[in-house]
DNA sequence: TCATTTTGTCCTTTATAGTGGACATTGTTC
DNA sequence: GAACAATGTCCACTATAAAGGACAAAATGA
């Protein structure tokens, strides 16, 4: 059980917690867990006293942060984090415009289009149109993924340098979920390659019976912030495959600013 | 989106607060306001040290719940918030099912549609298709609006007795933004009205230009959880209103149909 | 049926986080 | 250029919240 495992600021697991430090370690849990969870459960997950938890997640609730839900004893986001949410998403204008650009996707492929960004050293999905063919491929919004196990997560390290990169990702990240090993000198090779061509494709590396396509949305300094995907399935024609990831960079690069030219 | 009113305490304005209150405090002025803001200008708003807030705002920003925005000084909802508002979204199936019919219902008609609930005592747009037409009626997700000044309002309350309604809503809240004063007895008999009729529709209320038409969704117990609503320009023809309506019923009443908790 | 586990609440203790200053910078205004 | 207003950081003090149990009640299972 990795209970105390602060991704984002490695900070010692002191004996004694900040409240404030609590509710964000309740909140991350409920989003990895993705699933209505009792006071107790959440209690183990983060290694933290159950009188704590009550009187946090209480607060929480009184809050609408989060909310009881069902009748029985489990806890999960309320209709406040919807709107904080909701107040994040309109207010940012790149996320609108990606939004648009999703709709718009989603609506002339059929596919499923997604928005993936990072969240401290793992990948995740922002936003999704989830498609409308018989393979359905759905995928849980905020849910942390290994970055090696993505073709988004390729474009999103293509400013790192080598030693960077290993350093950023953990070991045990390398590792499919079916046990392969994604090798590191593949991966940063992958990198340089998807760097190169502008985009990334991967054919049932997380999954056997999927296939991802990627572009990278760059910020002026040509960093990749976020990437637009589809994901179809693997044995779609590669004609289709082509298409798919020509519209990708097209959005792509229209929702990229304009890099600066050197200084 | 539970039918408890979301009882947000009234805080007893202690001397020293807790962390996690000034979190929320923090959290809630940022959605009231609306747009990113200095920690000092916080810290005015919710009358705390700017220690403080600087060392709270720091926390959340590093756990992406804030995010500092732009180059000078200002903070904001994060994408954390956002996964998180996402996560309630999804799980939440009256939520989705109601994203659904706003879909369709702005679809079909053109016309700004609406997803509103009570947030303690007062009103908020929870979620919103903007129409295509020219008069592009918007509305600010999560901002609290007075009980009295809209349509919907009618609609969630019409469960209280009428000493329960003047007991809820503030004094203050009677008061329109152009001065006028809504009469206790014509907003309770506002009320009876809605309910028996099934739908409120407004003309000028809130603001002189704008016509509101709101359903309710009902849970089993047959309180009104949520409206369906439509925002159209006060000089629409009356049979485009009263079509409007009616589909407004109609699919307010699919969702009113099956029990609304989640399980 | 009894034995376990889980749940929600309550209490005492003590480490510490929120406070209210001070301080040096930086940005504004006149 | 001086006067003023914000910004971000730091520090010492002490009210208080997280901790760690204890407890009854409810749920679960054997």
């Amino acid at each position: 059980m990795d209970a105390i495992v602060n991704k984002r600021s490695t900070k010692p697991a002191r004996e004694r917690q900040n409240g404030i430090d609590r509710a964000i370690e309740i909140l991350d849990a409920l989003l990895r867990t993705h699933t209505p969870t009792t006071v107790g459960d959440l209690a183990k997950q983060i290694g933290a006293p159950r009188s704590t938890l009550y009187s946090i997640t209480n607060r929480l609730i009184e809050a609408g942060i989060l909310e009881q839900v069902g009748d029985e004893g489990t806890v999960y986001f309320g209709q406040t984090a919807h709107l904080y949410g909701r107040a994040y998403a309109d207010a940012n204008p790149l996320h609108r415009r990606c939004r648009e650009a999703l709709d718009r996707l989603a609506m002339q492929t059929a596919a499923t289009a997604q928005l993936c960004a990072l969240r401290g050293n793992k990948y995740v999905v922002v936003d999704t149109r989830d498609g409308t063919g018989v393979f359905r491929i759905t995928t849980d919004i905020g849910v942390e993924v290994p970055i090696p196990w993505t073709a988004s997560g390729r474009l999103l390290l293509d400013h790192m340098s080598a030693a960077e990169i290993m350093d950023f990702i953990p070991d045990e990240d390398f590792q499919l979920p079916d046990g392969r090993l994604v090798e590191a000198n593949d991966f940063v090779a992958d990198i340089a390659r998807a760097r190169a061509e502008g985009s990334c494709i991967t054919n049932g590396l997380s999954d056997p019976f999927t296939c991802c396509l990627a572009a990278p949305i760059r910020d002026r300094r040509g960093i990749a912030v976020a990437t637009l995907c589809f994901v179809v399935p693997v044995d779609s024609a590669p004609e289709r495959k082509r298409g798919l990831l020509n519209r990708l960079v097209e959005s792509a690069q229209e929702l990229s600013d304009r890099p600066v030219s050197s200084r």
